[in-house]
Order: structure tokens, then C-alpha cells, then sequence
DNA sequence: GTCTATACGACGATAGAC
DNA sequence: GTCTATCGTCGTATAGAC
């Protein structure tokens, strides 16, 4: 638990919020996410993160460890970011919002995320899977994390019977959240605007194929 | 159009229809599959496709050009071995079957492609967005011609009226296909028979989250 | 903070023995 | 057909100037 990194910085009394290091330390991750969603793990340099951050690659060092401190940083937040967009959205929710409206709305902030950062917070998604396995591990919690949050609205729907009950709840929230991952690999002349894409994926999700009414 | 590997082996008369250097091309191709499924396209190393094919690195250059070379057997047999599959999977089906159940058709076997080759299959579909840029384009014709057959199936359905016609028909199969091929990026876990996965994907497909009855 | 220069290792690819 | 040995290239990481 080592982590000398993460609350930088810690200088001797706070007093702008975004000091120039730590803006630096953004723009590299966000060139860095933006490498790792088109060029995958082992095919992001140093040299392309540099680039499209302005600097050299040597500069990186810097502000990280090392190369995995830059993908680590990417990871950690497109992953707890999309939790805390969608965890916000769920309780913005008048109280005693209904089970299917708390995961519609689950369903709407998810596909946001995805569609406006499509680097950021997508790179994340296609990466998991191509990293080697022991670094997974580090991600597995908060995996868990937002997985079980899905999973908890949707037994709740099931058990109220708002979310029909003959699909497995794990299944259920991997097949949504599947269909919504992988709008981040759609060409881009697909998404003519973000409304319609929401509105028909909300649709195909809530009726299916053959419409709302069967 | 330079093509001399593709027909190999062009001996002097056929005899076998698996002569050794073919099964060998064979299993080097699912080595390949294997690791650029779980490592990506640049992580994928040649000592790594050696290994799991059972030789070493230098030795896989008697039959293929080069890395390159290996990589795209891999995506030209996944990209169109999904396709053969499927259309074969449809046009079993008994004449003037209606719009509806071709879709079914087709959904069922694209999963099941994905369930029982999660490598050979599977690899390509995550790799196609990680390739550089000039590469992609060469698959991009095999892509649309499979497009096209789902989407000849969305629009004749749209039609008569069996599919949804409020959905643009270029997103609905690509929120189908979408949701189906994320299935290769579920944790081993969560299939307990490929049965469920099927009978839950379809039910989810056609009828939504809130049940075929609405 | 960012640069240039360099040490070092890893991987793709080739050559030649068997 | 497959091996071992080797070359060349590229990318990570470090060192030290500015």
C-alpha cells in the first residue's frame, strides 16, 4: 500500500487547487488514455505519451514511477470515475425512485461516460482484458465494486418484479453493461447524435427486439 | 494482391487434405489466436506463439513471412469463419421463415461462435480496434460484407413489421452484435452452461429487461 | 521541469547447422 | 522442418546539462 504518489501534492499549505505539476500530471494521463484506447497496453510507448503530451519521453519520468505508474493511473480513474458518475446519478433520484428507474438511470450516466470520454474512461474497458493477469488483480476490487452496485438495483427489481426474474442478475448487469462497452468500439459515423443513441439504447434494452409492448 | 501463402500447398497432386506443413500452419494460427486474445496485438510476442505451438520463435518464419503474416491468418479466419457460420446457421433454416426467426438464427450462432472458439474467434474481434490504422483497412471488406447480412435481415424485419422499427437498423446490429461479443470478456464464472448464456441473451434481445409482456 | 545522450534489455528477423 | 546463434532495431529507464 505504498503510495507516496497519489495525494500529490503535499506542499506546505494548499492553496490552488490545480498547481502546475499536477495540471502536467493530467494532461499526461489524459494523452496517455488516449494512446492506451487506440495503440492497446503493450502498444502504447513512452514516445507516443510524450508526444501528445509535448514533451519528451524522458520528462514523463518526472512525474511517474514508471511506465505501468502512467497506465495505473489511467485505470484507477476510468474505472472508480465511472462508478462515481453513475453512484451520483442513482442518488441524485427523488427518494423512493422505483428499481427500473434507478437502473435506467444507471444505464443513461454509463453510456454518457462512455460516449463523451470516449478515451479516458473507455480505454479502461478494452484494457483490462490485456493486461497481464497479476496486474488485473489490482483492479479487481474496484471492479467488484461497480459490479455490485449493479447487481444490488438489479435484485432489488427482481425481487419487486419491475426486472423480469428469469435472467441471472450477474448475466443480466454483464449483458447491459456489455452492450454499452462496446459502443466505445463503434465507427464513429454510427453516432449521429448522442440522444438518439440513448434513446434507442434504452429502448432496445427496456423492450428488446419486437418492441414494448411484445 | 500479392497472395502466395493462402493456397498453399500447392504440390504437385492432392492426396491428403492435411499434409503436415498444413496442420502445422494450422496449429500455429490457434497458438497466435490464443495469445492475441489474452495479450493484444503488440503484446503478442513470437517466443509466446512458439511456446504454445510447441516450438521455437525462429522456427515459425519456415511458414509464415512474418509477424504480420501470422496475425492476419488470425483475423482473416476468425472475421469470415463468423460469417460462414452464421449464414450457414440461416439459410438452414426452412424457406420463407420469417424475418424474426432469421435474426434469432443468427444470434444464436454468432454466441455460439464466441462460447465454444473464445479464442480463435473471439481474438479478432478485439483486435481490429488496436491494429494500426493502414492495417484495419484491410479487413474492413470482410466487416461489411458481414454487416451487411445482418443488416438486410434488421431491415426486411423492420418491414413486416416482426422487428422494432424505431431503432436505426445500423445501431440495432451494432447493440446486438455488441452485447454478444462482450461476452468474450466475461469472467470465466459467470457461465455455468453455455445453455443459460443462450437462452438468457435471447430473452434479453427480444423481449428487454422488462420481460416479453412488457 | 524539460531537455539530450546513453546504457541496457527485449524482440523481430536472418543464417546456417542438423 | 526445426534448431541454435546472431544481428539490428526499438523502447524503457537513467544521468546529467540547462
Amino acid at each position: 500500500m505504498a503510495d507516496d504518489k497519489n495525494s500529490r501534492p503535499a506542499r506546505s499549505a494548499g492553496h490552488r487547487a490545480l498547481p502546475k505539476s499536477e495540471a502536467t500530471r493530467q494532461k499526461i494521463i489524459e494523452a496517455a488514455a488516449a494512446v492506451l484506447a487506440e495503440r492497446g497496453y503493450a502498444g502504447t510507448k513512452l514516445s507516443d505519451i510524450g508526444a501528445r503530451a509535448g514533451m519528451q519521453a524522458g520528462s514523463l519520468y518526472y512525474h511517474f514511477d514508471d511506465r505501468d505508474d502512467i497506465v495505473d493511473q489511467v485505470l484507477q480513474r476510468s474505472i472508480r470515475g465511472v462508478y462515481e458518475r453513475v453512484r451520483g446519478a442513482v442518488e441524485a433520484l427523488p427518494p423512493n425512485s422505483g428499481e427500473l428507474v434507478c437502473l435506467q438511470t444507471a444505464i443513461s450516466e454509463h453510456l454518457t461516460v462512455i460516449l463523451e470520454s470516449s478515451d479516458v474512461s473507455s480505454a479502461a474497458l478494452r484494457l483490462l482484458g490485456q493486461l497481464p493477469p497479476e496486474s488485473q488483480r489490482k483492479y479487481r476490487n474496484d471492479q467488484r465494486t461497480y459490479g455490485d452496485y449493479w447487481h444490488d438495483i438489479i435484485v432489488a427489481g427482481q425481487a419487486s418484479g419491475s426486472i423480469r426474474g428469469d435472467i441471472d442478475p450477474v448475466r443480466l448487469r454483464l449483458f447491459i453493461i456489455g452492450q454499452l462497452n462496446w459502443v466505445s468500439e463503434w465507427p464513429k459515423s454510427a453516432i449521429d447524435s448522442r440522444e438518439n443513441v440513448h434513446r434507442e439504447a434504452m429502448a432496445l434494452i427496456m423492450g428488446g427486439v419486437t418492441g414494448p409492448v411484445g
